[in-house]
DNA sequence: AGCACGCCGACT
DNA sequence: GTCGGCGTGCTC
């Protein structure tokens, strides 16, 4: 028997299946990881395929050693998976095979975690007098029998531990334990469905991809849930992603409570032994539904009878490091490999998922209304170029300030919301609101520090700085982002006695300051939370009457075409914040664009208005999903190195302009827009390309690139990052 | 990736 | 003379 095996090495140069031949006394099957001689190395593999022949020279074939596990941690289905993602995304085989795997298995340490307990095993003894830890000890086994350590250690110190041990008093126990993630319970809320609801339910069955497009509250949940339960009941298992984020406890809770213990929770809270122990949990059948963040597409379910993908325009869905793949290929391939239906849900979908639902590549499902019969917040917009000219150059409006006022005297709750993504800046005109664009792509120009010049993400054209507003002729145009410490130091000053939290980046740095900030806005009435993208998504305060959306326009005015779609589906998610059970919530945004057509739909909750205007500004400006963009990545410690190989590639790449002349809409080669990272240069090639031979001149371009490099360049298909 | 083979410069 | 620099090529 002969076996052809991966290596498990994240490198071009041996990606591809080694024959080895398998011993007689060992039992392989194909999934299996095992030990392999591999050089003068030993190394670890997986096996991918068994045969009785060989095709390699006979005198060099070498045996496998030795199995890892003696069951396949690959399931088939994940083979396919991986021949699936190493075709579509140009990855190893390895680095694609590691990503089904929990952590505590890539290394071959398979690690038990044991607990030391202690119990008593000499009731008769009688410690000294002045041993009170002692005695305590002995007291609290006689009643609560076995405990463990880190209890005892708490309670009563480990010199109390240590003697009793030597003394033989008590003894100690190692005992392997299963480590269960946190979870609290709450009861399952049993509600009535309506009737689109229900619609809904039916509509989603048999194979294809489903759109549920249902505005924000309108029970999209219940709805999964429902779903879910449906297929369990076929005797099948489910796939639940939803963006990190939104793996709130709550969440979680809700689907403990309806499910039990055939809910694995795959989340970025847990150690790397609890994601193991979810895993085995999984690979065994016990758990049958799997809630989790991207990554929790590879685990191995078997039997699938639905995948569904919540939020599903989030840009968390793409990975955008070492192995690049976007989720929705992947839950696509394993829904039809399971014949069963990928739903993907959102308020807001991605313009490339719409436009498929329309195309008729996906259903639409939708839910219009509000499951509680409850208005949409009405949305504010106020134009911060009109009150500059009132005079008030400050952070807050007239209006959001007489409304913050409103709400601390109700004894009520507010979020100001900081839209900041990036750290690129725009350049704006603080008297008109004019941006600087490129000429060529219709993407904002990013500001260059290191050499004073604005430059097009897109197609590298470089600008001079502005200094004076083409439009107006005004002199005051700036770039820059207001921070959240500037508003929350603004908030102080106007309203001193209440009280006004920070939450970003800076202060969720530790394990649980997240939870913490939000009990304790929770808990303060009246109060202001200041914050990010973070406190946009999920959570439910019943006493946030306001919210307040101080710079709407940086996240619109950013360098990516994909900007404005951003925008909308941001506002639209904070506005759900406001007015979420019996007061009625308002939504004020401050804007210095208040005529771009964005606000327009946003503030009348018009998704397809919005969708029209943008698919057609993609359409006349040819950027997906009516066309496909390829970034090449060079990255090297040396300058010339990375340029000689952009070089190379360039003129190989410019001769399929003379066989795909008209259908390479774009291309060119220069620095990358962050010129160095981690001390190695970078240089890119962009191109754009027309769909109908976007496969084809991808693989061209692709084998190219294979061809002329090794592990320091990147392919990547409509990067959302261009830095 | 790692490890060997291999062909040119300054050192006990 | 030879120790060691890292270029190139191979791993079933």
């Amino acid at each position: 028997m002969f076996a052809k095996i991966i290596i498990d090495q994240d490198v071009k140069a041996i990606n591809q299946e080694f024959e080895y031949i398998v011993p007689d006394n060992l039992s392989i099957s194909v999934g299996m990881r095992v030990f392999v001689p591999f050089g003068k190395r030993i190394l670890q593999g997986y096996v991918v395929d068994l045969s009785d022949s060989y095709t390699y020279d006979e005198q060099k074939l070498k045996k496998i050693i030795n199995t890892i596990e003696d069951f396949p941690a690959i399931k088939s289905e994940m083979l396919k998976v991986m021949k699936f993602m190493t075709k579509k995304n140009h990855l190893t085989m390895a680095s694609t095979l590691r990503l089904f795997l929990p952590s505590e298995m890539r290394e071959g340490k398979v690690k038990e975690i044991f607990e030391t307990f202690y119990i008593l095993i000499n009731e008769s003894f009688t410690p000294l007098k002045n041993a009170k830890n002692q005695m305590a000890l002995i007291e609290f086994l006689k009643h609560n029998g076995k405990t463990a350590s880190s209890i005892l250690g708490e309670k009563f110190g480990y010199t109390a531990i240590k003697s009793l041990c030597d003394k033989k008093v008590i003894e100690k126990q190692e005992e392997k334990i299963e480590r269960k993630p946190f979870i609290i319970e709450t009861k399952d809320k049993c509600v009535e469905l309506n009737q689109m609801q229900k619609n809904a339910i039916e509509k989603i069955d048999g194979e294809g991809v489903f759109l549920l497009h249902g505005v924000t509250g309108s029970g999209k949940t219940e709805v999964y849930m429902r779903l879910i339960e449906r297929e369990l009941e076929k005797g099948k298992n489910a796939i639940l992603l939803v963006p990190e984020i939104s793996l709130t406890p709550q969440i979680m809770s809700n689907f403990k409570a309806r499910f039990g213990d055939f809910v694995a929770l795959l989340h970025s809270g847990l150690s790397a032994g609890e994601r193991f122990d979810e895993w085995k949990r999984i690979f065994s059948g016990q758990a049958r539904i799997v809630i989790g963040a991207r990554s929790a597409i590879f685990a191995p379910v078997e039997n699938l009878g639905i995948i569904i993908i919540d939020e599903e325009h989030e840009q968390s869905y793409i990975s955008e490091t070492n192995p690049r793949y976007f989720t929705h290929d992947v839950a696509k391939f394993r829904a039809e490999l399971n014949h069963c239906p990928l739903l993907l849900g959102s308020a807001t979908p991605s313009v490339e998922s719409y436009q498929k639902a329309l195309n008729g590549e996906y259903s639409l499902v939708e839910l219009p209304t509000r499951a509680n019969g409850r208005e949409l917040p009405k949305i504010q917009i106020v134009d911060m170029i009109g009150e500059i000219r009132n005079g008030n150059s400050g952070i807050f409006s007239a209006q959001l300030l007489a409304d913050l006022n409103e709400v601390i005297s109700h004894n009520k709750q507010a979020m100001i919301f900081i839209n900041r993504r990036g750290y690129s800046s725009f350049v704006r005109c603080r008297d008109c609101g004019y941006v600087a664009k490129c000429s060529d792509c219709d993407v904002s120009l990013v500001y260059h520090k290191e050499d004073n010049r604005l430059k097009c993400h897109y197609c590298g054209k470089q600008y001079k700085v502005l200094t004076q507003c083409p439009n107006c002729k005004s002199y005051n145009i700036k770039h820059g982002a207001v921070g959240t410490e500037q508003v929350v130091a603004k908030l102080r000053e106007y309203f001193p006695s209440v009280k006004i939290l920070r939450m970003d980046n800076d202060t969720t740095s530790t394990k649980n300051s997240h939870q913490k900030i939000l009990n304790e806005f929770r808990n303060s009435l009246p109060s202001i939370l200041v914050g990010t993208q973070m406190i946009a998504k999920g959570h439910d305060f019943e006493n946030v009457t306001l919210v307040g959306i101080v710079d709407a326009d940086q996240s619109l005015f950013q360098a990516d075409y994909r900007s404005t779609e951003r925008t909308f589906q941001l506002i639209t998610q904070v506005a759900g914040r406001a007015g979420r059970s019996k007061d009625e919530g308002k939504v004020v945004l401050q804007t210095y664009a208040p005529r771009h057509y964005v606000y327009k739909f946003v503030a009348n909750y018009d998704y397809k208005g919005f969708f029209k205007k943008e698919a057609n500004i993609r359409q006349t400006a040819q950027f997906p999903p009516y066309s496909r963009i390829l970034r090449i990545l060079f990255s090297d410690c040396d300058e010339n190195n990375a340029r000689e190989l952009l070089k190379v590639c360039y003129t190989n790449i410019e001769k399929l302009k003379e066989i795909y002349p008209s259908e390479i809409i774009y291309l060119d080669a220069m620095k990358s827009p962050i010129k160095r990272i981690q001390n190695k240069f970078r240089f890119q090639i962009l191109m754009r390309i027309k769909l109908d031979k976007a496969d084809e001149i991808e693989q061209k371009v692709f084998d190219i690139v294979n061809k002329e490099t090794k592990n320091n360049v990147f392919l990547e298909v409509n990067p959302t990052n261009m830095s």
